[in-house]
DNA sequence: ATATCGATTATCT
DNA sequence: GATAATCGATATG
């Protein structure tokens, strides 16, 4: 296995449009008693902060969402729907409340474990595909919360919780409209490995 | 195969 | 009191 470098604090420290694309292809680790859970990020999304109005920081800052006017690098994770977690990157400089949401990735390690935790079973490729595409259930099968997670520094492998480089080269990047949203909804702010199984919201493929 | 709907709660108006 | 950066179950073609 190639070594896993931490992205480095400049990484983060970017508008969120290119730090979503430069995402893609990168691995989110999770570091537990009993071993790492790591998976590769195929799916991103891009909020521009306080003049985005589908972004979280578009009314400013609040307690919920202080991380993203923090430092760059850092874990803001929201509830949602009453039932799921979400999980974001801050971006750019101190005071600027740019992100990056994780939508989908694609386990790598630690898959049984992201099983047990999603509490589902790996029979069918439809099950291994159910594992981590979303948001909602990224967050689960890395036992992501608020409370255990938020204003975690992703950008140290001192965290239980990072994101590391391991050299891997992407081959293509298809761009679209963010999912879920509806202020500020055409705009195209998703990123996508082209082609990705575990890319969330899309069909399988017939036969 | 796609469409619709209910769950469930932190946060903000 | 309404809403939400979702998911999974159920219904219907």
């Amino acid at each position: 296995m190639a070594t896993l470098r931490p992205l480095p604090r400049a990484f983060f420290a970017r508008d969120p449009r290119r730090v979503a694309r430069q995402l893609l292809g990168k691995v989110l680790v999770r570091r537990e008693q009993h071993g790492v859970l790591t998976a590769r990020i195929v799916e991103v999304e891009a909020y521009l902060g306080e003049r985005d109005p589908a972004a979280h920081a578009s009314a400013g800052k609040t307690l919920r969402n202080a991380v993203l006017f923090g430092p760059p690098g850092h874990a803001y994770i929201y509830f949602i729907y009453g039932n799921h977690y979400c999980l974001n990157v801050s971006c750019e400089p101190e005071g600027k409340a740019g992100s990056v949401l994780f939508r989908a990735v694609e386990p790598l390690t630690g898959i049984e474990a992201m099983a047990r935790s999603r509490g589902i079973e790996l029979r069918s490729s439809k099950d291994w595909r159910n594992l981590t595409s979303g948001p909602g259930r990224l967050c689960e099968a890395f036992g992501i919360t608020r409370v255990r997670d938020n204003a975690c520094d992703l950008a140290s492998d001192a965290s239980s919780l990072w994101l590391g480089d391991d050299g891997c080269r992407i081959r293509g990047i298809v761009v679209t409209p963010r999912v879920g949203i509806v202020k500020a909804a055409d705009k195209p702010l998703r990123y996508v490995l082209a082609g990705n199984r575990f890319v969330s919201g899309l069909k399988l493929r017939p036969k």
